[in-house]
DNA sequence: GTCTATAGTTCGATAGAC
DNA sequence: GTCTATCGAACTATAGAC
């Protein structure tokens, strides 16, 4: 049991469309508009035939999230490897595109439990691996604990873009502004005076 | 044309019950839960009375979404009242029933154009009322824009109650012990020394 | 692997009796 | 003001032919 039909494999290019259409969804029009129906008319595909490649919503979901959960972790790493690593983090966390779908999915995990536990043990170790970084980075002689920061920085990254898109920017500037002085203070500690300006 | 049916008073018990309703499911279950369905069962009543009292579930969820504004700013104007206003609006932001909340109708308001502008046109003037507040309460030779501030922290608090919600937790500790050394560094100054803790 | 057909559920909303 | 009855649409998912 558990097994009553068979699946399309997992490297399959139309499993792939389908992923896509979904992702592109959630993306433009948000949780409620991810249905079968919808992700296949998206796709330009069947809807039946998406429950050849997924036994149910939740298993497309799930493989849309641990995608999203990869791409994420190689843009991390190049984040890290360039040359203002503390600001391309910064612009990593803020990706309109990726914080977006992060958004819709995390939403949608409040009401189904496999998609919560990809996403928790995910964003968990996700945000583990930015304070170690993060830590590294900062010269030791800052204020503030690197994964309080990290929180920060994440949390208000994430809510500037989904607040935008909804037309609410009431004190974004002024908040962006004093990331962009922490990030000029930090960023290039050379032997710079770290408590230059505002 | 566009009143077909006559509606129930705005001051109706029976009214209010509805709103109730749709307000412990939003908060319980997350918007998923919110249908005319299961509004109406929730409050021991038919569907269709439903439709006597709101006439479309936009209405009903207007309606709820102006009660929340309007208790918001009741425990806006007691908080600045305190004798810590800082800690108090922190926590205010912080609560988690009204986070939540905000949070669901917010995720809602994605795909409902009247409740985006209702939720959209309150929190612009609620931050920027916020952001006066704070720009009152703070002294004079602190770093960092008031407007910023506000901003930065309604992010944070939102952000870790929602989080909470789906057991991710890496950070908040973290960064809930910056808040409250900021807090204790500004909310009682006195005279004295603003470069104190850490 | 892709199709047609369809079962079974829930949804928002309305008509009309009482 | 509250009820019964119901429409039409969208939904997840399955059965079975090709």
């Amino acid at each position: 049991m558990a097994q009553p039909r068979r699946l399309g494999a997992e490297g399959s290019q139309v499993r792939t469309r389908f992923v896509d259409a979904a992702e592109a969804i959630l993306r433009d029009e948000g949780y409620h508009g991810i249905s079968a129906r919808q992700v296949a008319g998206r796709a330009g595909l069947k809807t039946q035939l998406l429950y050849y490649y997924f036994r149910t919503m939740d298993e497309l979901l799930l493989a849309l999230v641990q995608r999203v959960n990869e791409r994420r972790l190689e843009r991390f790493e190049a984040a890290l490897a360039s040359s203002e690593p503390l600001r391309a983090l910064w612009e990593l966390n803020s990706d309109p595109s990726a914080a977006t779908l992060a958004a819709e999915l995390t939403s949608i995990a409040t009401h189904r439990d496999a998609i919560r536990a990809e996403i928790v043990e995910f964003a968990t170790q996700f945000r583990r691996m930015q304070g170690e970084a993060v830590e590294r980075l900062l010269p030791a002689t800052r204020e503030y604990d690197s994964a309080g920061v990290v929180m920060i920085a994440a949390a208000l990254a994430r809510t500037i873009v989904t607040e935008s898109a909804l037309g609410l920017v009431e004190g974004h500037a002024e908040a962006l502004a004093i990331v962009e002085d922490m990030l000029a203070r930090f960023e290039k500690p050379k032997k710079a005076n770290r408590r230059a300006s505002r």
